[in-house]
DNA sequence: ATAATAATCTACTTATTCGGTAGAATAGAT
DNA sequence: ATCTATTCTACCGAATAAGTAGATTATTAT
């Protein structure tokens, strides 16, 4: 299951990615569209805007704006930020690989190789996926 | 990710289905076996009983054995009994559904309508693929 | 300059889950 | 009876997730 940031983070960024103009939007406004509670989504947005997904603005006239084109934005980024890895088995995934203690060896794990399947075809989509496409589909 | 939980589950089912004989198995001899640890592990193993995978026999030349036919133990069966839920968000599971707070209609979001896609992928390899498949794919 | 605005940073708190342990109770075999 | 081995109840420590509070810093308008 993804956490509930990574399930915010969306929901932030797809409120951006919908406004018309690239001004900046406040973090209360965004919080109250969302339903995401306030402050808890200040952190979420420093972490995209340190991924260089997001930027702001201070002071007055300020707020968050989207940085990247929505097409740029994979799930699988925001996933793997938030959330970790996207394999259901460190010894089967990509980005935070990790060997298994209990195995002797992975050529001979079943499980894993039916893991390395999951991993595939979830990336498939997760990898491929955007804001954009979650924009598209909410028209 | 899958927890620890679950994956020690997947090992211990596997030693047990490489058996030849449906002799019972010492809990302590699936521990040294698996690496897992001995008193975690007795709780798994008992919460697969309970759930009629296993079964055990008390007492000298006792222990616990496989009552399902491999073919009949789906990968999802235990990853829901240990893991919770398939699907990525909860607005999304076929067996643990909860409407999503934020959204105010599911069929207007667009995280949603990925996530399905996802949940069914997973679900075509999980919900079909056995502990008969993880031990073919070890020999 | 200064006041108002709004993001940023630091540091908690609280709840939940995970991984693991201890020990008593119970059942079966000899 | 006694030994063996499983079952059951309850607990613990650490890590992580979720959320809160308040001070600080940067920007803009007046």
């Amino acid at each position: 299951m993804l956490s509930k940031k990574t399930k915010y983070a969306f929901h932030a960024l797809t409120y951006l990615g919908k406004q018309k103009e690239k001004t900046p939007v406040l973090i209360s406004e965004i919080a109250t569209r969302t339903k995401v509670p306030k402050k808890f989504l200040e952190s979420i947005l420093l972490d995209l805007k340190k991924a260089g997904i997001l930027t702001s603005k201070m002071g007055k006239g300020g707020g968050y704006y989207l940085l990247r084109d929505p097409e740029d934005v994979k799930l699988a980024d925001v996933i793997r930020m938030f959330n970790g890895p996207i394999a259901l088995l460190p010894c089967v995934s990509l980005n935070y690989y990790e060997a298994c203690d209990e195995c002797s060896s992975e050529a001979t794990c079943g499980l894993n190789k039916i893991m390395i399947e999951v991993r595939d075809e979830t990336l498939k989509i997760v990898a491929q996926k955007s804001l954009k496409d979650i924009l598209k589909a909410e028209e």
